[in-house]
DNA sequence: TTGACATTGGACACTGTTGTCTGATTTATT
DNA sequence: AATAAATCAGACAACAGTGTCCAATGTCAA
């Protein structure tokens, strides 16, 4: 999925695709507006460089959001979803994405009114499939509200974590407050009670 | 507030003006990046009409905030958030709002990332004061949850009522089921059980 | 009706951004 | 050491947006 069949890059430039886009993630996240230079000044590179990998502006986000949602997707896999009872697994999903997500905060943010729903929506899908068996699992077993859907349930869980980062950045919330926080609010408004 | 001291404008100015800000309002929920090009068609109006009236971009886009948090704030009001039991109130209160915001859904985003948190915060105060009250005197009699603040519970709700917006507009839900899910989750959130 | 106010339509300079290109230079690979 | 790949530095055209200006025209108010 990396680079195994298409075509054999030199080391360096290998290095560099790495540096463009961790430097893109990171300026995309404090300005979702960052110009190329911005990007390129940040990777310690040439504006003309970036466009020997990626064509476009478009490109670099799309591999850039890929890497982001490929990441988190990972760290919810690793938290083993599907083990142990619904409440304490979804715990430990949150918990466990967390802080991966709160990096990407406003990157993910950014596809929002630069794609299509019926695409934003696919490419979220790494993330949120793994979080539908757990959720339903939840619901047939009572622990979480069934009276609405398992996506529903997703998408609200997503917000509160966005929220948590946001007003942790924002110096509402302390590093102290957060996890609870997040994790009292979440589970309180997907529980079944 | 409207136009009492300052100065007379005559009456066709003052339509322009409206008509303007009514067409900011509407161009930015599609596009929070629309051009003034875009809002003076909308408006019926040419570009350097806009300037007449608003300096620079930024003091369109304050003015058009201030309306937008204006009108939502009287809705608010109207639904009399300090009369009856509060998780009544709140039920209320959220329901006769969510229309409002549901408008500006997009709008009111504009200012994340445009201004400091700290101004950002002072200009939603004529909303979120309201709210303060109600959910305090909720906390008290043990209605709402009491082991996280009173702030916190406000982000919460409008979190909630954003996503309603949100996944309403990408048909994710539809209009009747909108409410109740949105209403039975805040309350879900926010209930101390 | 008249004079002040306001809008029009068009032009203008300025800035910032994207994407392309080129020739010189550096770097990895064999 | 030789060759191919990649980067650099800088220029360029194209475009979109902001803010300003002006002369002509339209509209309100007394």
């Amino acid at each position: 999925m990396t680079a195994s069949p298409p075509k054999r890059r030199r080391a360096d430039a290998e290095r560099n695709i790495a540096s463009i886009t961790d430097a893109a993630l990171e300026a995309l996240a404090s300005d979702p507006d960052a110009s190329m230079a911005e990007i390129a000044r940040r990777a310690g590179v040439v504006r003309a460089t970036i466009y020997m990998h990626f064509p476009t502006r478009e490109s670099l986000l799309d591999a850039v959001m890929e890497k982001a949602t490929a990441q988190v997707a990972r760290a919810i896999r690793e938290a083993e979803p599907e083990v142990g009872e619904p409440v304490e697994a979804l715990q430990r999903v949150i918990r466990a994405t967390w802080k991966e997500l709160s990096q990407f905060h406003g990157v993910l943010a950014i596809n929002i009114g630069r794609l299509p729903a019926k695409e934003l929506r696919r490419r979220h899908l790494p993330m949120t499939t793994q979080f539908i068996p757990l959720l339903e699992r939840g619901q047939a077993d009572g622990a979480f509200r069934s009276d609405v859907s398992a996506e529903w349930l997703i998408a609200v869980i997503r917000a509160i974590v966005h929220l948590a980062s946001t007003e942790l950045q924002a110096g509402r919330l302390s590093q102290a407050d957060v996890e609870r926080t997040m994790l009292t609010t979440a589970l309180s408004a997907v529980g079944s009670q």
